[in-house]
DNA sequence: CGATGTTTTGAGAGGATTCAACCACAGTGG
DNA sequence: CCACTGTGGTTGAATCCTCTCAAAACATCG
C-alpha cells in the first residue's frame, strides 16, 4: 500500500479535498517510509516537523508519565494521521508514536499542511473536524478514568478493540498486544488486567489463548462496561 | 464588557483575523446575553447551533457519568469560547457549560463560524492552533487521572487555579468552589478532597476559610503534584 | 427560627497496587 | 546440545488508597 493509492487518493477523507495542483504539490513533497515492530516515529519532546499518514501497520501513541509508565492514548492505523497536533499547535510533540505492527506511511512536511489549511476551506475544515471528534473522545475517556472502575474500562476497551480493529475468521481480535499493554490503555497494573482478564474468562465472556483475544459474549462486556451510547 | 471590546475587538486571540467585512457580519449576527449563576448555556446532547464567546464571569464545563457524577473537564473565562468543538464536529454537545460566576457573553451562530474557517485561513488556523492545545491538555489529564494519586492531583489541580485565575490581594485563590466541585475535577469524592485538604492546611501549604483557599506554600504544593513541566 | 445544603469526621469495606515468587518460552552463546 | 538469560505471563499475600455510609456540625436564607 503505497500513499498514492491510499492517504494521496480521492477516496481520503481528508486529502480527497485537495485540488491538483495542491495533490501535486504534496506528491512532490512526501515521503514514503517504512517502519519496523519497535521503531519510533517521533517521540515525546521531540520538535516534529511534519505529519505521518499511515498506509499499513499499527502504531501505538503514548505519553510517558513522571514514574516512566505508559499511557497510550490512542493507535493509529490505515488512513489515519499523527503528530499533527504537534505540527499544528506548535509545540513539543506531547506523545511518542511506537510501531507495533510492521508499518508503512507517508511523511507530509509540515508547512505544506499548514499552506493547506491556510489556502483550502474544505481541507481546513475537514481537519478541524477530526481534531474536535478526537478532542470529544478525550473528554470521554477522561470522565471513565476518573469515575468508572478498571473492569469497566477493561470491558470498554475490549470493545473498542474489536470495533476499531475487527476480528479475524476465529472471531479473535485483529490486533495483539501484551498484557503490559492493555494495562497502559486501561490505567492500571499489568497484574490487575491478568487478574481481570481471567475473570472475564471464567465468566464466559472471553476465550484467551496467549495474546489472542476471543470475545464471546459481546454485550455482557458491554453491560459490564456500563456505558450507554 | 460587551462583544465589541471584547472578543470582537483588535485584540481577541481569535477574531483579530478578521477584516472588516467578516467583523460586521459577525456583529449583525451575533447576540449578546447575560447568564445567572447556575443557568445552563447549553446541556450535554443538546444539538448546539452556535458558539459563545464569553466576556465576563466563568462558566464550567462538565460530562455527566452514568451515575451522574460530573466531571468538570474546563472552566471557561473572559476571552475563550465553548461550545465551538460541537459545532465544528457536528456532533451534539458531549458537555454541559453551567454558570458558576454571573457572566456576559456573545453568542455566534455555527453557519457563521463555519464560514470563516472556509474563507478565512489564518482564523482557520489560529481556531485550529486553539483545538490542538486543548487536545494536548487533555492528553496530559488523562495520563495524570490514570497514573497519579488523588493527592497529586488536586496539588496539581490548586496550582492550574492559581496559574489560570490568579488570586486577590490576601493570596486568596480568586476562584470559588465547592469541596463537590474541586471533587468532580480531580475525579474523587467529596469526603476524600475535604481530608486532602485539611492535611495540606496541617502541612501549611494552604489556608483555608469555607471556601476561600490560600496558597502558603506554591513550590510545596508542586512537589507534591511531582509534575515537572 | 426551621429548612436546606454544605462541610466535616469516623469507621468499615473494597478495589487496586505492590512485592515476591514461579512458570513458560525463545534466543544466545559456550 | 544444554545451561543461561531475558521477557512476558501468572498467582498469592499484604498493604494502601479511596470510596461509601452514617451522623453530626455548620452555614445560609427566606
Amino acid at each position: 500500500m503505497d500513499c498514492v493509492s491510499n492517504c494521496l487518493s480521492k477516496s481520503h477523507f481528508l486529502f480527497k479535498h485537495l485540488n491538483d495542483d495542491e495533490l501535486n504539490l504534496v506528491l512532490s513533497e512526501k515521503k514514503e517510509g517504512v517502519h519496523k515492530r519497535g521503531s519510533v516515529l517521533y517521540y515525546e519532546g521531540n520538535r516534529i516537523n511534519g505529519i505521518y499518514c499511515i498506509n499499513t501497520g499499527i502504531i501505538k501513541v503514548f505519553k510517558t508519565g513522571n514514574d516512566g509508565k505508559e499511557q497510550i492514548l490512542r493507535f493509529a492505523r490505515m488512513g489515519e494521521i499523527i503528530g499533527y497536533r504537534s505540527v499544528l499547535s506548535s509545540e513539543l510533540a506531547c506523545t511518542t508514536a511506537e510501531v507495533i505492527n510492521e508499518a508503512t506511511s507517508c511523511y507530509i512536511p509540515g508547512e505544506i499542511i499548514i499552506e493547506l489549511i491556510k489556502n483550502n476551506g474544505d481541507f481546513a475544515f475537514e481537519l478541524m473536524q477530526l481534531t474536535c471528534r478526537e478532542l470529544g473522545e478525550a473528554n470521554s475517556y477522561i470522565t471513565d478514568i476518573a469515575q468508572k472502575t478498571a473492569k469497566e474500562r477493561l470491558a470498554e476497551i475490549l470493545i473498542h478493540l474489536k470495533d476499531e480493529f475487527g476480528v479475524d475468521e476465529n472471531n479473535v481480535l485483529k490486533i495483539s498486544l501484551t498484557r503490559e499493554e492493555l494495562a497502559n490503555i486501561v490505567g492500571t497494573a499489568t497484574e490487575s488486567i491478568i487478574r481481570m482478564l481471567s475473570e472475564f474468562k471464567h465468566d464466559n465472556l472471553l476465550e484467551i489463548k496467549g495474546r489472542e483475544i476471543k470475545i464471546l459474549n459481546y454485550s455482557g462486556l458491554e453491560n459490564i462496561s456500563n456505558s450507554f451510547y
